[in-house]
DNA sequence: CGATGATTTGAAGGAGTTCAAACTTAGTGG
DNA sequence: CCACTAAGTTTGAACTCCTTCAAATCATCG
């Protein structure tokens, strides 16, 4: 019965081995393995994912990974450095999406039409993995793990999107900065970096976009936040003197509607 | 290769036959079957399915499917009525992240943390199937078509959520709510219902508190569109006399920020 | 060092909220 | 079947948060 079914599998899946130049390229021996998609792997099934992982791309700052509207063939998982993703809107304004750094996974959102649904634009010079969108589905046969793991990955994205929701939707102007602080915070001390002190990788102008707040709602409430002792700041460089103040803001009093 | 790459699958799936109180209960005769999980299944496959598809249940209006933080074991699929999904902040009010209409599932959120993260209220006598998730999972080692509809319909939830951001974003109030009608509307056309003339299943104070206005602000714009002769409407009953000038004011102007 | 792009700060204006009150609808019990 | 009630909706007026517009200041890089 389940031979039958094994059958039905829609194509035969030959394992390549690595390439000479991928030895460098390694999920394995890569320092984000823990936070990727490799994660909870064993260490065989992460030489199989080895196997797939293509080439390492070098995006320089302001570069495209790929654009909206291109066909979807890879996911890529950033190795190194910062993105943005936006869309353009009909009147040909730019509409942040979401901000992505090191060991997070873009381009699952052109899985369903099988055309990215937005461009994503290096802030930084950065690089990433390719991973081959049908070569991956076809390592979920073999690797459970890999799959449970990959539908774990896609789900919160989905929570990520709906709390970005909330924020939009519900807060105001200082609890939507509070909470992007908050969340990179997060973010940096899960990568291992200081979760108080970094570098503001994007632009104001971007911050504000991303917030659905105007670029000058974002320089007032830096200087805000900097006269109540909550940050320090200069130019991108932040450091976030009073966490807890922060996050109380970020969870405050949103507004009744 | 291949046998032994599939023995390392988690547990072997024995299939169960359909049960008899199943026999109302089956994709394979589910009006919906085009729009639902089993979306470009074979004759053969949607019986497999059917196999695991556990109980039918009611719910009132009002009452709920599921609850904030509540363990995840099954998705839901809507098989008759509406549904909203909402959160409760920090400070008890209730924030609705979306609504849900026959042939959606319920509960892609949860895998990632195997807890619900938001409540799922009918919004009128609603009927949705079990799914349960672990046998699903089951499925898609045999059945590669099914895996792949399901991480399309995750992406496209990813897809409609980032769409719900720009508008949260971006929009002002009446772009907001045009994009609303525009979106409902849509979704009806593909159930096979009129695209123009439905019933509004949620309250004022429920759209109001999606789009991030208040109850004034819809009520407000009810009241203007209705004198811009774009829509006729009647309490709970709402004609779009005007789809094309609505789906403009959704194109149309966003805020510049 | 000069030019361009980015950020900050100020002042005025407006979109949408808040508060208040009237009105309508639906549901309940007499 | 009507009166009564509670919930939901509409409308008006005042206010507020954030935007818009404008101009000055600052950073960066050839």
């Amino acid at each position: 019965m389940q031979a039958v079914q094994f059958a039905t599998a829609p194509s035969v899946r030959i394992p390549v081995p690595p390439r000479a130049f991928d030895v460098q390229n390694r999920c394995s021996t890569c320092s984000l393995h823990q936070l990727c998609l490799p994660t909870g792997l064993s260490e065989a099934d992460t030489h199989l994912l080895d196997g797939i992982i293509g080439r390492r791309r070098r995006i320089p700052r302001g570069g495209n990974l790929y654009h909206m509207g291109d066909p979807f063939t890879n996911l890529y998982a950033i190795r190194l450095g910062h993105f943005k993703t936006h869309q353009v809107s009909s009147d040909g304004t730019e509409r942040i999406t979401g901000f992505q750094m090191a060991g997070e996974l873009l381009g699952l959102d052109a899985i369903s039409s099988e055309r990215h649904q937005c461009y994503a634009v290096a802030l930084e010079d950065s690089e990433v993995c390719e991973i081959p969108f049908a070569r991956l589905e076809e390592l979920f046969a073999d690797i459970p793990t890999l799959l449970r793991h990959f539908h774990r990955m896609m789900s919160q994205e989905i929570t990520r999107e709906q709390n970005t929701m909330l924020l939009l939707g519900n807060m105001r102007a200082e609890q939507r900065f509070a909470a992007f602080l908050v969340n990179l915070s997060s973010r940096y001390k899960t990568r291992g970096y200081s979760s108080t002190a970094f570098q503001l990788r994007m632009l104001r102008e971007e911050i504000g976009n991303y917030l659905g707040l105007t670029i000058e709602s974002i320089s007032r409430l830096l200087s805000r936040f900097k006269k109540q002792g909550l940050i320090r700041v200069n130019n991108r460089e932040i450091e976030l003197l009073d966490l807890p103040a922060l996050r109380a803001l970020a969870l405050g009093t949103p507004v009744t509607h």
